[in-house]
RNA sequence: GGAGAGAUGGCUGAGUGGUCGAAAGCGCUCGCCUCGAAAGCGAGUGGGCGGAUUCCCGCCUCGUGAGUUCGAAUCUCACUCUCUCCGCCA
């Protein structure tokens, strides 16, 4: 959510970046309820103020024991007027509220102006991209084959975009969990959280889901809740109409949790494989910062996730998101992007976004500044370090074998206890 | 699921129809004191919106929403949330 005053003050820069962030609200329309709703505004505080004065003078002569009535009489006037008044401003207020719910957040002026992906900048690769003196096989071949993965019998139990872990299959799944988790915790400072899975429609609100993308959320059926599509969702919901002491910015979370999208739009993409499901496991990182800080913040978050892939020996590339691919809520986004051999591409893995204050806004969230000053918005930061399907797809496809076994990265293999999964 | 209690500023907590945006305490900021600190003393200190933008003025805000009234933190209704007890269940 925007500060209002800024799209009144600029909204020529406003309209600038809706545009290159490929989105459409009306901002001329906006301009024109709200100048039409402060018009009125004014008429309906000066009313208030008449019968806020007059009622003190009632008040008064009443104690004096005189006649009141005259007065009483007036004031019941003007109080019918307030209230037809103040369901007009409030018409305007609704109006107001749906376009400013709708409105992006607008691009830093770092990000690189572009229609789409194809127009994304890499900024650094890093690793080695193998070579297969072999056929590579796609990782849903791989995992089906060594009993890692079930597509088959999810489907039965469940439906498309669903698998079953089995076997090693969990182990390596829980084995990437707690070594990212052990990774951001021990290295980089973070601190762990466990989020509920679902939550309720204000906090989809707060960081953006809604009410745009309500058709990608799983919605609870009876209940108001929703299940999360990222820990992004609870973990920065967590400090929603609060105001916090500034010297405890910033704040460093992670969480693993599961994530549950419709993917709604995207039918018939990737169809097979762990890299598009309804439901997956992410562990996620979250910042609350003071606004001079995000952007280094964001540089130090992208490199947190990036150390988990070098940490994994996959093969990546960071990418600076431009204006046209940039999403709803940032200001900024990284993409990390690891080499899928039997894709021949990169293929993203964590996306590390600046929100800058627009989800502060939307859920309300505050710092008091360490010099004791006015309460202001904070500035709230998300990645993933990183998705943990995608990982586990990465490595049995960069670190398959020619008789179909798969290689345990070092860095896992005290959580695997072993050095190899084969059949 | 049944019964009850509650929701007030950064925190604790008074306030039951008329200068109450709100006592008091804590915290915080500034000043005095001090070599310095603590203690002590003094002053200040919620948020949102609108208007003038050097001082400032007005409106709204006591969980949320409606209602009664000339006037609501205070009365009525609905909702949400929290807590306690009982029942049920991982």
């Amino acid at each position: 959510m925007l500060d209002i005053k800024r799209i009144r003050n600029n909204p020529d820069e406003v309209k600038k970046a809706i545009e290159l962030k490929k989105e459409n609200s009306n901002i001329d329309e906006f301009l024109k309820i709200d100048e039409k709703r402060r018009e009125i505004l004014k008429e309906l505080e000066s009313l208030k103020n008449t019968r806020n004065k007059e009622s003190e003078n009632i008040a008064k002569l009443k104690k004096e024991g005189k006649d009141a009535e005259e007065l009483i009489k007036e004031m019941k006037e003007i109080s019918d007027k307030i209230k037809e008044m103040e369901s007009e401003v409030k018409q305007y207020d609704e109006k107001l509220e749906e376009l400013l719910w709708t409105i992006p957040n607008i691009p830093h002026e770092s990000v690189p102006v572009g229609d789409s992906d194809a127009d994304n900048v890499e900024i650094r690769r890093w690793g080695e991209v193998r070579e297969f003196d072999f056929e590579v096989k796609p990782h849903w071949d791989i995992g089906v084959e060594l009993g890692l993965l079930d597509f088959e019998a999810a489907s039965r139990v469940t439906g498309s975009r669903f698998t079953f872990y089995k076997g090693l299959g969990c182990r390596l799944e829980r084995a990437l969990i707690n070594f990212m988790m052990d990774l951001h915790t021990e290295k980089h400072g973070y601190t762990e959280v466990f989020p509920p899975f679902m939550v309720h429609r204000r906090s989809m609100f707060g960081t953006g889901q809604l009410p745009k993308f309500e058709e990608d959320a799983f919605k609870v059926a009876g209940t108001d809740y929703f299940l999360i599509p990222t820990a992004e969702v609870p973990v920065t919901n967590m400090y929603r109409e609060t105001i916090i002491d500034g010297e405890k910015l910033p704040i460093y979370n992670c969480a693993y949790s599961a994530c549950f999208r419709q993917e709604a739009g995207s039918a018939g993409r990737d169809t097979r494989g762990l890299i598009r499901q309804h439901q997956f496991n992410k562990v996620e990182l979250v910042k609350i910062t003071e606004p001079e800080k995000s952007y280094e913040e964001l540089e130090k978050m992208v490199s947190d996730a990036e150390d988990v892939l070098k940490a994994l020996g996959i093969p990546y590339r960071v990418v600076s998101i431009c204006t046209g691919d940039l999403g709803f809520t940032a200001a900024k986004k990284y993409d990390l992007e690891v080499w899928m051999p039997s894709y021949g591409r990169y293929v993203e893995i964590s996306s590390c976004s600046n929100c800058e204050d627009f989800q502060a806004r939307r859920a309300n969230i505050k710092y008091r500044p360490k010099d004791g000053g006015k309460a202001q918005y904070v500035h709230t930061l998300n990645g993933s370090g990183v998705a943990v399907g995608r990982t586990f797809a990465a490595i049995l496809e960069n670190y398959q074998q020619k008789d179909g076994s798969v290689v345990v990265p070092e860095a896992l293999r005290t959580y695997m206890r072993c050095d190899v999964i084969r059949k």
